[in-house]
DNA sequence: AGCATTACCGAAATCGATTTCGCAACCTGC
DNA sequence: GCAGGTTGCGAAATCGATTTCGGTAATGCT
């Protein structure tokens, strides 16, 4: 049986209350009171119990990451967020709770919200738009506050830390811009994701700036059916009367797919054609060649996550966080200028 | 404010005792009650209070997940680690609180224990054997049931989940003797780490089934105070007046790091010296050369290792859980038989 | 001295569930 | 009709802390 405070009590001859006051540094304990406390405490290891002041304060001091995606596909990611969360946590005296198990269910997150086990929550990549608004209005129904991962939300009161996927798109095409390609393939999702629609929106600006004519033929929709469907993509683009000389994929495997497809066909990249990916993952640094690609700091996005979940649990009625962070764009050797014959 | 089981009894008019009996399926609760219970309970979103019921209960269906090692230097293993345990661990009901910063502090570990605020803790990657028994003997003390990983712990009464590390040195071993090796460095470790005792042990058995004679030349003791340990490594094997053939360092990282310190310095891999490392880790498989090495899957241990601990936390007296994976030898290119002249 | 503060402490209520125990009412078999 | 059982329900205790509220003693101020 572990000591509780009613021992204590017991042993100091001081009654529960006095000793609960001394502990939480409340005024009206005598110094000398709150020593004996404090000795008796170190005696016996005292240690109070989580269930009993959860119950009466009323919070938990808890935060819970929900995945709300198969969890086994952002196991990677997860590696990087996880460390930094619970360091920022930890140092404000939280922990974070796991829930994996999550996917698609808003019933379950409002029951996790009605158990009051948790004091706020990290959502990360979260599902399309209108679902993801749906589920904010839900959460905000039951006044738990919340914030999402790794995606931008278009809405005011809605809290989010998401990369600067406009930026990231931009940066990427004005670099091959620069290289002199004229004709840039752009591949899109067909899902409604503002991650999609910002990077979209970076490439139509940087070729806007450039003064380069915006063609619709170049910019294809992924085809996700098909688990593989960088191929698809390869396919499109190459079947075009006037294929383009570059082409940004969507993230980094699909373009490391791409770039041993390309090989097989006696595509050489980057001579042929220059090619992009997008999150700068691990290995995208280690392939032949070296995949030119767009950094995200997943693990900047979980601390900030973190701060910005502790603000709105300790100022109930803050305002909405939102967060967009910079990205850093990777140069590396899949992309070139375009060979004279290939334009 | 939530809705609470006091609620639901003024609506409906009948205890809370009740009440609670026909949501814990007790047997003393009409067939008729049970079913206005639920029913009541849907419409008005009932869900109980973790907290009340904690405190009640005395166990929270939590489990923690305690890293006592610097969390970013083990995040690529966490990243295998997690998904499994908290699937597994929410499959059973429970949910996985992490503990990140408790970095050789048995004293946190203690209170931990104390505040009762997880049911079971898994502890990874735990300090050196003779801490780790104190640790293991503390928590007993706590009455908390315990599980470490991945680590062997030689004592019958602690639970812990390794991979079969005698076993994979003396598959690598085997191999290069295969090869027609007969001079074979072995890199360890100063630490006392049951790991490192075992692959020492692994390695030694192969070479006596073989009847090679074990050469203490032959195993040196890496220098880890210095970050970059694997050159020193390497530099006391080419020192030796017969050096080694082919050596089997501690870890894929260090492996590959010497790896491309032998480019530079002219030594052909694995024409002039095999290599070989250790874990499995994703990049060892697209070095130049890659690397032969062994495998030990992480996931599988830690699904493992909250099933037993499950089994232990349920069982309240069951006995320890000791669980050797077996591992798997990955050949590839960065060993070969021995040139004539390096012999 | 008389009155108002201030400092310190403790009894009891509270958080929201679970569990024990006792009490009716209803059967059952003889 | 009655002892003995079974069912179904609720009052109250309990888990272990925090908080409210009121009371006593000490102190300050005229």
């Amino acid at each position: 049986m572990p000591v509780t405070i009613k021992d204590l009590s017991k042993t100091l001859g001081i009654s529960r209350s006095t000793i609960s006051k001394a502990l939480n540094d409340r005024p009206d304990v005598s110094p000398g009171t709150k020593a004996r406390v404090l000795q008796i405490v170190h005696e016996l290891g005292y240690q109070p119990s989580a269930a009993a002041r959860n119950l009466r304060r009323q919070r938990t001091n808890k935060i819970g990451l929900v995945v709300t995606y198969p969890v086994h596909r952002v196991a990677d990611f997860l590696a990087e967020l996880i460390p930094g969360m619970a360091t920022v946590a930890e140092d404000a005296e939280y922990n974070l709770i796991l829930y994996t198990s999550m996917v698609g269910s808003g019933e379950r997150i409002k029951n996790l919200c009605r158990s009051r086990e948790v004091d706020g929550i990290v959502i990360a990549w979260p599902p399309r738009l209108s679902e993801t608004v749906a589920l904010s209005q839900l959460l905000a129904d039951e006044d738990m506050p919340h914030i999402f991962l790794p995606r931008r939300v278009p809405h005011d009161e809605i809290s989010y830390v998401a990369a600067d996927h406009v930026q990231g798109a931009r940066l990427l095409t004005q670099r091959l811009i620069v290289l002199g390609h004229r004709r840039i393939g752009f591949e899109r999702l067909p899902e409604v994701y503002e991650t999609d629609h910002d990077r979209h929106a970076g490439y139509a600006q940087a070729l806007q700036e450039a003064g380069i004519p915006y063609d619709p033929q170049l910019v294809i929709s992924a085809d996700t059916s098909d688990e593989d469907y960088g191929e698809r993509s390869l396919n499109a683009f190459t079947a075009l009367l006037e294929p383009p000389t570059a082409i940004l994929f969507f993230t980094d495997p699909v373009a490391i797919k791409v770039l041993s497809l390309a090989k097989a066909r006696g595509i050489r990249v980057p001579q042929d054609l220059s090619i992009a990916g997008y999150d700068g993952i691990l290995s995208s640094g280690v392939t032949e060649p070296a995949l030119t690609t767009v950094r995200q700091s997943t693990a900047e996005m979980g601390v900030l996550a973190v701060e910005s979940l502790l603000k709105l649990i300790t100022d109930g009625g803050a305002e909405s966080q939102q967060h967009i962070l910079p990205v850093e764009l990777i140069v590396r050797q899949s992309t070139s200028a375009p060979s004279k014959g290939s334009a």
